[in-house]
DNA sequence: TGAATAATTTAAAACGTTTTGAATTTTGAA
DNA sequence: TTCAAAATTCAAAACGTTTTAAATTATTCA
């Protein structure tokens, strides 16, 4: 291992120099900056980074948190925000620290990893409402940004305007015709979820349209749960069937199209179904039978505002100036169509 | 923050015996350590990681690094060792940098988390024939743990027997009376593939019968990919249809049973089918209609030799002693029945 | 040529631990 | 009591950078 001082001591120099001339100084001769440079790069010198950590108090890595659990499309999903952000980071010679969690304690590793690791910032995902995570950070003083939003966030963060979503696609369903839309929506604690919920409750209010309790689902993102909530939905044995449904992603779409074959409902004959698309790759909304309509907003573009977020964060920016709210974008296909003459009637 | 130097002035004491009492070293007095204690824990006291690094040398961190592409199933497979591994190394006190990356090379990203975050040791997964990754550890001399294993291995490693997955189960179809036994491999430079492969065409030709080039499939572990090649095997174009079809991935049999389906056969009256099973959540064998045989090995069975192995690895312990080759477990489900009275003869 | 100024380099401190080798205190036996 | 041995504590060095404040050298202008 050769340190600086060896670089130091080779050219009858002092280690300040060398450290100025490797890291670009201004004040430094380009005469011996060049010579530094050279000599570094035969020593093959490396920068120790334990000790620039030690002088600079900063670890250069940003910590990153999962419950672990046996949910595949969220960590599907996860997995696409972490791969796309630890290539940006990357870049930006910073590190992603990930750890998966079974403490019921959902802040105690956060705490463990700040004590062990120091991670200069945290990204968060799936916030709740009041969640623990975001006041323990907060109280810390540690910088983070946040995947979703809830609670009038004046934190860092990137959504998308899932209130929008939802009330856009109860929209193009009114402008059909259809007046009893049921939901399938996604967990009921998490951010996104209650969002469209309320999007897709006021939407249906200001077009005058009522939901009753047994129209509205919440559950895990998986084709199994769909197609649970949408024989329930569509059995009739709680009021008139839907003739629309919402779908919180394409594999809660892809369980209604199961029930809906089973039961011997054409779509979008019978049924018209709209899902959010997160383009989580092998779930293609094209290429479902008909194609699905959709809203879309590829969850791997969640990777770069994070990245650019942390780094602001770091370089001082405020949390405030840094909130992304995209839109999601609006793809009609064949799975929706005018409700049924004969099923118009609302609730 | 209070450092060990506060500590000690409160005390009366050197940061040298604080230092001691707070690491439990045997040398300090019983009265001194549990004061020092008790002062550290009112102060407060979280010792600085980085003076710690600096000092011992050990960053306390394992790397993991993968190849970005957008194939869901290797993802949720890597996820699964990862979460796992996380987990069981926090509680040793290890974090786990986690890098994907696009680069072309696949060696340099290993050079360039070396440089920025030292890790102690490495996880490296899907090895292939002659990985220059491996190559490139070994000769810098950083410990590694192999997720599977090529080329008569002397280092570390964790795998499941491949060739025993693939023989064993032609051996089971071939005493059903199969002879037409065709195989939808994984990837072909990955080491599980060309194991299985071996393992296939030995116990094939153990049992006389012989493989011709159109029945042995490779590619991803989707389940298009799996429909793709069931469709032309069974299509007949290349000579008579195989009565027993061997899948990498419960995802492509699934694509499999899709393209039975489609064709009108029937599982297993026209066509028996096997898989092996790295029990992915939602992609369960037994869900399968009818439910599938296969040899099962859950993946994230993985994450625990593997952690055990990195740990010891950083105690010291030599390498060829930290391998470990798990026998996959073969359960007969339903997908398996003599082959068809008309189609016992060969290719 | 000399003073003032600008450009470059340096020595030393700092970051907070762990560890080495020496020094001090305590204990036990004579 | 005294002395050797054991138990405990200490001062200082080491880890390898960055940064501050001071010192040196080079340049410019009169």
């Amino acid at each position: 291992m050769t340190t600086l001082k060896d670089i130091a001591s080779e050219l009858d120099l002092s280690p300040a120099t060398v450290s100025r001339a490797l890291n670009g100084f201004p004040e430094v001769n380009a005469r011996t900056k060049e010579l530094v440079q050279k000599t570094a790069e035969r020593m093959n010198y490396r920068p120790n980074q334990f000790a620039r950590q030690l002088v600079s108090g900063r670890s250069g890595m940003i910590g990153m948190i999962i419950k672990s659990t046996e949910e595949t499309y969220g960590n599907v999903a996860f997995f696409q925000v972490m791969s796309g952000l630890s290539t940006l980071l990357a870049e930006a010679d910073l590190d992603l620290i990930f750890q998966a969690s079974k403490d019921q304690d959902i802040v105690a590793p956060y705490e463990r990893m700040l004590k062990k690791t120091s991670p200069d910032a945290f990204i968060l995902m799936g916030p709740e409402k009041n969640d623990p995570r975001i006041n323990f950070l907060k109280s810390k003083d540690i910088p983070f940004v946040v995947h979703g939003s809830v609670d009038d966030p004046d934190y860092a963060f990137y959504d998308i305007d899932n209130k929008q979503v939802a009330s856009s696609v109860v929209d193009v369903l009114c402008d059909l015709g259809h007046s009893r839309i049921a939901m399938i929506n996604g967990p009921e604690p998490l951010s996104f979820a209650q969002e469209r919920r309320t999007g897709y409750l006021n939407s249906m209010r200001t077009h005058g349209l009522t939901v009753p309790d047994f129209a509205l689902h919440h559950g895990v993102l998986t084709s199994d749960q769909g197609y649970t909530s949408a024989l329930s939905l569509l059995s009739e044995r709680r009021g008139p069937r839907p003739s629309a449904i919402v779908c919180a992603s394409t594999t809660i779409a892809d369980g209604v199209y199961r029930a809906a074959k089973d039961l011997g409902l054409s779509i979008p004959k019978d049924l018209s179904v709209v899902a959010h698309d997160d383009a989580i790759p092998e779930m293609r909304a094209v290429n479902f039978e008909p194609a699905l309509t959709v809203t879309r907003s590829p969850i791997r573009d969640a990777s770069a505002p994070l990245a650019m977020a942390i780094q602001k964060l770091l370089e001082g920016e405020k949390p405030e100036d840094l909130q992304t709210i995209a839109k999601a974008e609006l793809i009609v296909r064949n799975s929706t169509a005018p409700a049924p003459k004969d099923r118009t009637d609302p609730w």
